[in-house]
DNA sequence: GTAGGTGCAAAGCCTTTGCAGCAGG
DNA sequence: CCTGCTGCAAAGGCTTTGCACCTAC
């Protein structure tokens, strides 16, 4: 983790941005929670526990700073919010989401499954590609379970993760 | 083109929806924008040359209803805005988009090229499946013949419909 | 006459921006 | 000082909602 904030440290320096304990503060929510698909707002609220003065505005700064730095991802499920989702380190951005239109939940496959896929596109369409977005929504596993097991579905979830 | 306005009707009215002139103007300009993403925006002005009258709201609510209906899809592609993509009749929706980079163009792929991926995903994921997004950002093939000036263009291009 | 549909304007949300103050070189 | 960063509040942009009127059965 603090080697992880280091690097990062150190690409803010290379581009000349600083490393502020607002920014700080929201890379650790980021790192902690890193399961999760935060909303600004979630990031926010986490980041006030350690740093209560701290504005929405600057997480927002902050937020699409990483982004442009390629941190995280900025990701949309249409629900109206855009979460932020941190890149694995080194990776050609590749994970996929799985949105459980029950509960709510996602989860990510790491995994590159559209190796096959990719290439199909580059030669037929001739379209270079750069990054994909893949997700799915379906019902996933505990729901499944939840429903084969005769208990009431959906309206206590909170977290999944 | 009538025909499948008369479906639509028949499907609006078996959940006691009318087809309303309005309504109608605005599956008329879907269908006749279908390889477009509009927005809801870019609807209402198409559909105020046919009916001046319509307001922002009734186009807004329509557009709701029909993706309701499943007749069209809300789609999203992180640029701020919902796009509205008719659906192919009868298709389990399937199909996947490429998102240009440099132009902006947005290109259709109807072909479905995930069912060997979906596969794994329900069967080493438990998740069922209900429908997918799968976006891909990059070049697409006319940005890259400007840019590749004197490129011998030997394949052709498939078809994007 | 009842229920659904419409237009308009207002309100809602999420997000961005303007600005004065602040911190570190 | 100068530059970058911050918090606050205000403004923005897209979308939804409240409401009175209207229209079709």
């Amino acid at each position: 983790m603090e080697q992880r904030i280091d690097r990062i440290k150190k690409q803010l320096h290379s581009q000349s941005y600083k490393l502020t304990p607002q920014r700080e503060a929201t890379v650790r929510v980021l790192l902690e929670n890193e399961k999760d698909h935060l909303s600004a707002e979630d990031v926010y609220l986490l980041v006030k526990e350690k740093a209560p003065e701290i504005g929405l505005a600057t997480v927002y700064r902050t937020l699409e700073l990483l982004n442009e730095l390629e941190v995280v991802d900025k990701i949309n499920f249409g629900d109206g919010v855009s979460r932020y989702d941190l890149r694995k380190e080194g990776a050609d951005h590749f994970h996929h989401h799985l949105v459980c239109i029950e509960c709510g939940s996602v989860d990510e496959i790491q995994e590159d499954l559209l190796g096959e896929v990719e290439k199909i596109v580059e030669n037929d369409w001739r379209f270079k590609i750069k990054d994909h977005r893949l997700t799915f929504h379906g019902i996933c596993y505990r729901c499944h379970e939840k429903q084969d097991t005769g208990e009431e579905s959906g309206s206590e979830v909170k977290e999944m993760n």
